[in-house]
RNA sequence: GCCGGAAUAGCUCAGUCGGUAGAGCAACUGAUUCGUAAUCAGUAGGUCGCAGGUUCGAUUCCUGUUUCCGGCACCA
């Protein structure tokens, strides 16, 4: 006589073993047509699952993630069925669940086109209407393996072989086509409303680039065809915020065919660019860094000593001169090292914090570059910190407090933390490692923050903290990160004097906040969709005259703007004032000034937002405070 | 690097089932001095990414190549 348990607290006793689904029958129709699983004593199964004792029991239907979840998994099975139906000879591998949607590997002679997804599209919209069955059921390894092997799903033996022996192999099975899963799904296909699929791609079979290309077809699937819509809407959102396209409305920034993966910054990016740079050097220095600037180009043999030559001189950009091989520079690290020998060092200037702009160069596979995202020529806000074993959790703490300053004055206030941990290969001793976690450890735990640990992540040199911040489209960016280095001082013979007189190996800490300032502004155009802070606008405030009347008051006001390092500018085109407040609208400048007769004769302004607020007419004086005042609050 | 797709005027895009191309915006010229998101008229602008091939003829078809886009792999 089992007793469920719901969720709301109330019990219900059945006579016999009951299924999730005439659980929910008892409970309304409604529901029995909406569960599409059940959540047994906090373990998910199909709405078939049979109790036969007392449990705890939640109906999952389409508005619980988990219910969704369901649907993804299950809309991945119809689009192998769909498939399988539409090219027989196509062979099924893996379909997981991903953020949004699902995909499903494929191993086909030939690629998928668009029209063959428009297709496939089209079966799985009639299947899924045919509202088929699907059921589960278990099978023993060597019946399975059979079955797969007759069917010619290689792919499907394979993964049975990698599932450890004692694990129970399930099968769902709708009309002709059957898939190996864990499950749970949808008890019927008629469940799936609202998908559609969106791409095809090559994908290596396990992620490994030495196994074959498969052909993976992606989709996303929802709850209801609302919800289906709204993301469909969002993706056209971010589209809009695509930096690629708004630095061309925008006039930021350019790449051309001869310079892949490389940067050429208009007037208007550059001057991001420079605000940004200009605030980091002001920031560092508060926070006890010393600037310094070392070579772009650097004999080969340093960065043999570095290690880097053996694992990385295929994505170096090399040069020669006089018989000798140099490298450009591809990190500042060893470059920095060469600037702590310089003399000997004792424990007193310990710890010393070398922090360089450092312009670096990698030659990145081709098929990696991205926009500003993803560059063969950047420049990172790189600094180390050379201290003893005993410095590194004060200053990997302190380090988290610059890193929330800087993030807030960009308004990112969601950041999440993740530390990653000894990887099997690496240097130094298990006791060096055990104190380098924990001191990282620590010093998250000692701010009460929540992190992630990510074990064998860690570099071969030491483990490290990653931090990503989340944007307005809740998009997760990596961007900082303090690694431990245990590794490069030793190598390249960094030494300090310790208070008894021995000489001691430093620790090196690498550490950046934004990253590359070339990904970083790439962020910062998605995240503020090129409306930037006033403290970032490249042109901050616009004059607009209304008849040549006005230009002189407007010309004497731009200069005196200017004079305070406002950067503004004064549009006298013999132009209609509706025509010049929509371009400047258009570029996205944050105030526009209007000067009417009557602004002239008051001396004063008539002030205009980007977004269309109409603030009347102001005194010069109070124009020039809400400027300051918006460049001092920065994106806070 | 791998798989697939794309490349036409400064930008956004149309077009040619093989007969050397067109729109809007921008640019330029002229007129307009016009109170909060587009004033009007005119002019000019393209070896249709690059190199081969097929063809009487290629921007169009084929091959190669470069770059970009979407994934995958990579990311010191």
């Amino acid at each position: 006589m089992p007793v469920v348990t719901l969720p709301d607290g109330s019990q219900r006793t059945f006579e016999n073993p009951v299924s999730v689904e005439e659980v929910a029958a008892s409970i309304g129709p409604g529901l029995a047509k909406a569960a599409l699983a059940g959540k047994v004593d906090g373990q998910l199964v199909d709405t078939s699952y049979v109790i036969d004792r007392d449990v705890t029991l939640a109906i999952i239907t389409e508005r619980d993630d988990e219910g969704v979840e369901i649907i993804r998994h299950s809309c991945a099975h119809l689009l192998a069925m769909a498939v399988k139906e539409l090219f027989p000879e196509a062979q099924v591998t893996i379909g997981p669940v991903i953020e949004d949607g699902f995909y499903y590997d494929f191993k086909f002679h030939r690629a998928f086109t668009p029209e063959d997804l428009e297709k496939i599209e089209k079966r799985m919209q009639e299947l899924a209407k045919a509202d088929i069955p699907v059921q589960r059921s278990v099978l023993g390894r060597d019946e399975a393996k059979a079955l797969f092997r007759e069917m010619g799903e290689e792919f499907k033996v394979r993964i049975i072989e990698d599932i450890p022996g004692d694990e129970e192999l399930s099968f769902y099975r709708q009309g002709d086509f059957v898939d190996l899963c864990r499950g749970p799904h949808v008890p019927s296909t008629g469940k799936i409303k609202a998908f559609k699929l969106t791409k095809v791609a090559g994908a290596y079979w396990r992620g490994d680039a030495n196994n074959e290309q498969l052909q993976r077809i992606y989709g996303t699937a929802w709850g209801n065809k609302k919800d289906l819509k709204a993301y469909l809407k969002r993706i056209e959102e971010a589209e809009k915020r695509d930096h690629r396209k708004l630095a061309k409305k925008l006039d930021l920034f350019h790449m051309q065919e001869e310079a892949p993966g490389m940067v050429f910054w208009h007037p208007n990016g550059w001057t991001i660019y420079q605000q940004l740079e200009q605030y980091m050097r002001t920031q560092l220095d508060r926070h006890g860094y010393k600037e310094i600037k070392t070579p772009q180009v650097v004999e080969r043999t340093l960065w043999e000593k570095s290690g880097h030559w053996d694992k990385f001189k295929e994505e170096m950009f090399t040069t020669h001169s006089e018989e000798r091989d140099f490298a450009i520079k591809p990190m500042n690290c060893p470059c920095h090292v060469q600037v702590f020998n310089q003399g000997l060092r004792s424990y007193r200037e310990l710890p010393l914090r070398l922090a360089e702009f450092g312009s670096c160069h990698r030659n990145e596979p081709s098929g990696a570059l991205h926009g500003l995202m993803r560059v063969r020529g950047f420049v990172q806000d790189d600094a180390h910190i050379f201290c003893t074993e005993d410095q590194i959790q004060d200053e990997v703490s302190r380090f988290i407090d610059f890193l929330h300053e800087v993030y807030a004055d960009f308004g990112f206030n969601e950041i999440i933390y993740k530390l990653s941990t000894r990887p099997e290969k690496r240097v130094g001793s298990d006791e060096i490692w055990d104190k380098a976690e924990k001191a990282l450890a620590d010093a998250l735990d000692a701010k009460s923050l929540p992190w992630e640990e990510l074990p064998g992540e860690g570099a071969f040199y030491g483990p490290k903290i990653e931090f990503s911040l989340k944007d307005c489209l809740g998009r997760l960016w990596q961007c900082g990160t303090i690694q431990v280095d245990f590794s490069m001082p030793g190598r390249l013979g960094a030494e300090y004097v310790a208070d008894d007189q021995s000489r001691r190996t430093p620790v090196m800490l690498h550490r950046a906040i934004l990253g590359s300032f070339e990904r970083f502004i790439g962020i910062l155009i998605e995240h503020y969709e090129g409306a930037f802070p006033v403290w970032l606008a490249p042109t901050q405030v616009a004059i607009l005259n209304i008849t040549d009347r006005q230009a002189e008051y407007a010309t004497e006001l731009c200069e005196t703007l200017k004079n305070l390092g406002i950067r503004a500018v004064a549009d006298l085109r013999n132009e209609k004032i509706g025509f010049k407040i929509r371009e400047h609208t258009l570029s996205k400048v944050p105030y526009l000034v209007v000067v009417r007769d009557k602004e002239v004769e008051n001396r004063q302004v008539a002030l205009r937002t980007r977004t269309g607020e109409d603030r009347g007419s102001i005194s010069i004086d109070a124009l020039i405070e809400e400027l300051q005042g918006a460049i001092d609050r920065k994106g806070r």
